[in-house]
DNA sequence: TTGACAAAAGAACGTTCGTTCTTTACAGTT
DNA sequence: AACTGTAAAGAACGAACGTTCTTTTGTCAA
């Protein structure tokens, strides 16, 4: 009984079978735990089996199916797609709403998908309104290229006076200004140099918990 | 010369050196690529060295220091430490100016952070300006854990006459209704019964490219 | 120039690993 | 009841592995 009952709808590999889907899930519980891929004798105990040679013919089928792959030295490792989470080809309208059509689709992880250059990305807690109507609430975190130059129209973390502040980065009569985006603050214009700590790149929210 | 120039200032490990800082780094670059820990011969190369036995002795630093662990069945693996995302102690005023005086703090994993359950998470591109008021913007990333039961206030994927919408539930005269953030948008009331897909979780923004 | 110590190398060894090949168990089909 | 293919087990083996212990190299201070 080969892909009888196919595991889900976003792997298609011609010998994938549903129990291979439950091997991976394994994996994927394993993995997740120790972020390891651990020796062909210990999946034997993390599968439920007995045998070596059959952890081997799983994993290749798995490696096949595109979950993992080897290294130049035969260390099995995850792909992408062993760990990634699906991104859903429908939209959500959060204007109006749209059919339910499509399923499964591209696959992202989170960190790479807002990371570039980890050593210079930071992380840094928002507080206060003064972004507001740029969709930037007190609470979110700011993921920050650090960075000293930045281009007008950025929202960047700058210093002034000895301080961190969110702004938009702006131009006014050929000075630099930060911009807030909430009316009732005021426009930033620095006496002196303005130094830039960082360029937001990206916006990460976390609801209730 | 131990610790003589210290690597930086988020760790101060007594028995972890400079060159154990750089050791560190190579490690990191290694696994950035290859998502594993390699045999204590690859490390030789991968830290451009000859002994095993002292690239034993640099992963038992390592591991002190909390970069890296071991489990049960003696495989080095990755600490949260070692691939994470600092997350600077000063949030940024977004609203007034705080001071600029610490400088690393806790590290997060931003997947981590955002996902609970890997499989029953999913990413959903937003569209559209319904939730605008709840800084949700066109174009940001709904982090969805799919379940079927919500609660009073929370903002939910649901279902209505078979089409995806993203809204706050709330509740009117025993009944539950959705609820745009954006006074252009009128409140839904379904006709028939109200199905939830799944319960926002969190929101990811990224900036230009 | 000797001593002391850290950094690194090297050798030796028992264990574990992945691989290959052969054999068994089991279910469905004829 | 025999056939067929899949799923799994088991044995055997050389290579690679981690560990331990000993030795060398380099550097600074006395």
């Amino acid at each position: 009984m080969t892909d009888s009952n196919p595991p889900s709808d976003f792997n298609s590999s011609p010998d994938f079978s549903s129990r291979d889907a439950e091997y991976l899930a394994k994996l994927q519980d394993y993995y997740s735990d120790w972020k390891s891929i651990p020796s062909y004798a210990k999946l034997c105990e993390v599968f439920g089996i007995a045998s070596k040679s059959w952890v081997k013919a799983i994993l290749t089928r798995l490696s096949e199916a595109g979950f993992i792959e080897r290294t130049p030295d035969g260390v099995w490792v995850p792909t992408r797609q062993f760990y990634a989470r699906p991104l859903a080809e429908s939209s959500v309208q959060a204007g109006m709403p749209v059919s339910v059509t499509a399923t499964q689709g591209e696959f992202f992880v989170i960190d790479e998908l807002l990371v570039d250059t980890p050593s210079k990305t930071t992380l840094i807690p928002v507080r206060g309104d003064s972004m507001i109507e740029a969709g930037i609430h007190d609470g979110d975190i700011a993921v920050v290229e650090k960075r000293n130059v930045a281009n007008v129209g950025d929202i960047v973390v700058a210093i002034v006076d000895n301080e961190f502040t969110l702004k938009t980065l702006d131009k006014e009569r050929g000075h630099f200004i930060l911009r807030p985006a909430n009316q009732a603050f005021p426009v930033i214009r620095p006496q002196s140099t303005l130094e830039i700590f960082g360029v937001l790149i990206g916006l990460i929210r976390k609801y209730r918990k």
